[in-house]
DNA sequence: GCCAATACTCTCCAATGGGAAGTAGGCACC
DNA sequence: GGTGCCTACTTCCCATTGGAGAGTATTGGC
């Protein structure tokens, strides 16, 4: 669908576009276990952003800084010293997602027993 | 990180994991875009779904919603009919992680201009 | 001189995703 | 009565992505 009139507030296609995109670049596993990571405990250098999210690969956790610093979620901050420092810190665009997602989050920890048992049952039947 | 004491409702690392778990199959784009189509349009069949979620190949769109089924976001309902008409709706849980993923497509919509700002800057800057 | 610590970066291999073609099954048309 | 046609998959092949693990640069401390 060019998506239906409905009761949206707009319906520029252009726009729709670009909300996709936006989206599909922002809702990844990966940045949103970070974005979680960097709003619980608020500035983070790399190496304890990757303890903080477990099965991480320092590859994806830079590839995944980076791309967050590109869309400007993060800020990245190199202090001069040895051995090196760099600090990750949320900017406020990435602070409003990380809020935003928060519901999701919510929604996750309320759910799990009845994802578990749907999972379950469809398993059973199949 | 285990997560530090801070301001949280729990600190069981088990239900955290599960959290991260269910998370890591559910917020992905194209589970996201379905979610959004459906929400929008009510009940669809399986190739109107794939008109409103431009880019999707029919392989990932029959995966995502039988990964979608199986989380028990969707229920999938066949009509012995010819030619086969196969009709996806949300379910409750479905329509309230929708309703969850809502904050992330406003924050999408409020914030393109300063995400493209963002990423012009970065690309200049590198 | 050598090691430790940190944030990458590179290489190799396995898994994932896209594109296109194939499948099932009954009805309409010639 | 054979030939398409329609739709929801399914399969195959190949390019891209992601993970594991080793390598790199830097420099203060022993």
């Amino acid at each position: 669908m060019g998506k239906p009139p409905h009761t949206s507030y707009h319906s520029d296609p252009r726009v729709d576009a670009l909300v996709d995109e936006t989206i599909g670049r922002v809702a990844d596993k990966w940045t949103l276990l970070v974005l979680e990571a960097l709003e619980e405990a608020g500035e983070q250098r790399f190496s304890a952003i990757g303890r903080a999210v477990p099965g991480i690969s320092q590859k994806m956790l830079t590839q995944t800084l980076r791309q967050m610093e590109r869309e400007g979620l993060v800020t990245r901050t190199v202090h001069a010293e040895v051995p090196p420092r760099v600090e990750y810190r949320l900017t406020d665009l990435g602070h409003d997602l990380a809020e935003a997602f928060c519901g999701v989050w919510h929604w996750a920890e309320r759910n799990i027993e009845k994802i578990e048992a749907a999972r379950a049952a469809f398993d059973a039947r199949k």
